[in-house]
RNA sequence: GGGGGAGUACCCAAGUGGCCAAAGGGGGCAGACUGUAAAUCUGUUGUCUACGACUUCGGUGGUUCAAAUCCGCUCUCCCCCA
């Protein structure tokens, strides 16, 4: 883990990649280049785990930290009581503020996987604090003077939803953010504001906001989206976003999405989302076709040890390369303990599936059955009507597969 | 406040009394081919005690032998006028 030490950092966050735009280069370039600049990224608690999207952020914010900043994170609780319409198509459900406080203590601890807190080396900050309390009209008259309706409904956030419609709630969004920068300005100094691409326009109007109120300059630098070389938004899986908990995404699922990344993404991902040293990194770019695969399983490795940890990372590895290379097989695989009493009346193979989560319906299991997906052991299994007894078990557990690359164990129960 | 329009499966979107578990596309899943990749081809994609049965077309109450389709009420959203 280690950043090249020649050259600033600003120039380290635009040759991996990460920057997509910025108010003032230069501005920002000379800003960075001195240290314990205090910058901040917003981070709105509207569900109950980070996932990738909020970790290229993140790893921003580290970078920054590594060469001697202090990222101040912001748990966005009041703004998340209205809901950033932003790259949205409607309004999203509202959401009680118990709900959000408890996403953003999920967030805290996640953070810290990535971020240092001892010693205010990073700060952790709460927008509630300010927001909830404000009172309207001093708020409108305060703040809102200083913004034209015209120009907000020409930002590219709101262009979309004229379409859809906006609700009056969502389009007071940008000017709360606005009011975050401002306020996090005067009370930690805060002069550069981080975020998504798509919060470009909220960053801006806090940047112009700070710049009317203190006379200060305030610097914008958006971040690149994760997304495919195609363009697409990486980061979805079958069961929804690929989150940082391991309870919502098992670190498993985790690693082999990784793994199996098309090959036009390994080296841009290991950009973004590993430390990965930039030189080790130019070295793969000549390596073409099945030559990617032992990259894609660095990348795996590298991002999992972030996310896991290095020791959750080796067994991921080694669960992985088991699975596929040989006739072997890992420890944490999951598994479904089946006691005595049923085994002594028998298991339906597709009350199995669906148990283990393999199928989600007995259905689908069937379908699978049918479509020659699944196995048990190395065994294609036809017969839909299978039931498992004791006697299947006398060498101990089965592994019973479906498709390729999804396994489970099966073990009578002690 | 007045007028018009829309809500269909994971998403988009056909369907306007029975031939509808509901066209088509996307996505997902499986198989073939491969490199645990992509592309391509094939199959599949409501549930179940499965050649049949049951539940679904915003919600609810009706009309009818029969409703996603017709009527009443209701919720949500969009557009035009104020």
């Amino acid at each position: 883990m280690h950043d090249s030490g020649a050259g600033s950092v600003y120039d380290t966050l635009l040759e991996r990649g990460y920057i997509a735009q910025v108010s003032d280069e230069d501005g920002v370039r000379e800003l960075l280049a001195g240290t314990g600049v205090r910058f901040y990224i917003g981070f709105d608690p509207t569900a109950d785990s980070l996932h990738v999207g909020h970790f290229i952020p993140m790893m921003v914010m580290a970078h920054l930290q590594r060469a001697g900043h202090v990222p101040i994170a912001l748990m966005g609780c009041g703004t998340a009581m209205v809901g950033d319409p932003s790259g949205r198509t409607d309004l999203r459900q509202m959401m009680t503020l118990e709900t959000i406080s408890a996403n953003a203590e999920r967030f805290r601890e996640q953070m810290r996987i990535l971020l240092d807190f001892s010693d205010d080396r990073a700060l952790m900050v709460n927008n509630a604090d300010w927001l909830l309390g404000l009172n309207y009209v001093d708020f409108l008259r305060d703040i809102g003077v200083h913004f034209s309706v015209n120009r907000m409904l020409a930002a590219e956030a709101y262009k979309q939803r004229m379409e859809k419609g906006l609700t009056f709630l969502e389009f007071n969004y940008m000017l709360m953010q606005a009011y975050d920068f401002l306020e996090l300005h005067r009370r930690y100094g805060v002069r550069l504001q981080l975020g998504g691409d798509d919060q470009w326009s909220n960053i801006l109007a806090g940047a112009d906001l700070i710049r009317r109120k203190e006379q200060t300059e305030a610097y914008a630098l958006t971040i690149k989206l994760l997304t495919t070389s195609e363009g697409i938004k990486m980061g979805k899986t079958a069961r929804g976003a690929l989150w940082l908990d391991p309870e919502k995404c098992p670190v498993f699922d985790f690693y082999q999405y990784w793994r199996n990344i098309d090959d036009a993404d390994v080296l841009n991902s290991m950009r973004l989302v590993t430390f990965v040293p930039m030189e080790e990194i130019r070295g793969w770019e000549h390596l073409t076709g099945s030559q990617l695969n032992p990259v894609k399983e660095r990348l795996a490795w590298e991002v999992t040890a972030i996310v896991h940890g290095r020791e959750a990372a080796d067994a991921a590895r080694q669960q992985a390369r088991a699975l596929f290379a040989g006739p072997g097989e890992a420890d944490d695989m999951p598994e479904t303990l089946l006691d005595a009493a049923e085994l002594e009346a028998g298991v339906g193979l597709l009350e199995l599936l669906e148990r283990s989560g393999l199928s989600p319906s007995r259905s689908a299991a069937r379908r699978l059955v049918r479509q020659g997906g699944v196995r048990l052991d190395d065994e294609v299994i036809s017969d839909e009507s299978l039931v498992l007894t004791a006697a299947d078990f006398a060498d101990g557990h089965r592994i019973l597969r479906a498709g390729k690359k999804r396994f489970h164990r099966l073990r009578p129960a002690d």
